[in-house]
DNA sequence: TCCTTCTGGTTGCATAATGAAACCAGTTGT
DNA sequence: ACAACTGGTTTCATTATGCAACCAGAAGGA
């Protein structure tokens, strides 16, 4: 078993979320997903990751829902590896964790992959938290109320 | 060394985010420091994890400038960890993970922690992706465009 | 001052996860 | 019929994790 549960916090969204895809290596296969990978074969060729380990991932994330593995055509014996609504939701993190590596890991005019709207091909704006009015909010405009119970 | 790098594809921010803070606890680490936690015994005792990985999670963090080590007060020997800007930009992933967390590992009457608007006390919007002239963006409305070079 | 507790660790050791390479059965292409 | 590809599993060495014990310096109390 992988997953180890971290029951003391098990109340927290946050630590459920990491208790799914948490590890080294989920996130980065969900990525390739938003690339448009979808056979086995390709998440190895484009991850290096050992073929046991991407074995053993991708059977819990389509345990957890997050994938759905659907015949390539059909008939064939072949299967693909695609995200479901439930995966789909993780695209916020996803572009989560680029905008903040594009922001602190990256040299000024270093190069690197970008991601822009379909429509324009435009750079796509940094997420934004909001209140209910609207209005943007930083770390320190938020509180975290305990569950109620 | 706990990093390694995935040098696959380094070129791609979400991989170097993940380097950074991809790992079990890390990003729960960070958590708790949004919710005021500063202490080392604190992030222990919230946490529950063995004291000598919380020790070597908070030095990687340190070396990655997402916390700063300063003194509880002037003259004390005692050191209390705080967020970087750097630190504190992992706030939306946060965010993120946790309303991912809300959408679909919790049931529907079920009681979690909530993140509000400390003005209001009104719970926050879901974060969105917006293009460039404000559109709202999906996943499908977005292509990642390789590093040109 | 002496004694006790708290803090922030480190060290050793057992257990669990990861990774590389070899292997394999079923499928597809020629 | 044959070769190559696909999607794995198995074995074994290496690495990380976690628990418990230990420890030095600081703070607090009598």
């Amino acid at each position: 078993m992988v997953q180890r549960t971290r029951l003391q916090d098990a109340e927290c969204p946050v630590a459920r979320s990491l208790d799914a895809i948490g590890d080294w290596w989920s996130l980065l296969i969900v990525r390739d997903a938003f690339d448009g990978l979808k056979r086995f074969s390709e998440f190895q060729r484009n991850l290096g990751l050992a073929k046991n380990i991407l074995s053993t991932r991708l059977r819990q994330l389509v345990e957890h829902q997050i994938f759905e593995l659907v015949p390539v055509s059909e008939g064939s014996a072949y299967q693909e590896y695609v995200l479901t609504e439930k995966g789909l939701g993780l695209f916020p993190l996803i572009v989560g964790l680029r905008q903040w590596g594009e922001a602190f890991y990256f040299a000024a005019g270093e190069a690197h992959s970008q991601l822009v709207d379909r429509q324009h091909g435009q750079p796509v704006k940094a997420l934004e938290l909001r209140a209910a009015d609207g209005r943007l909010l930083g770390p320190h405009d938020c509180v975290r109320l305990p569950a109620r119970g």
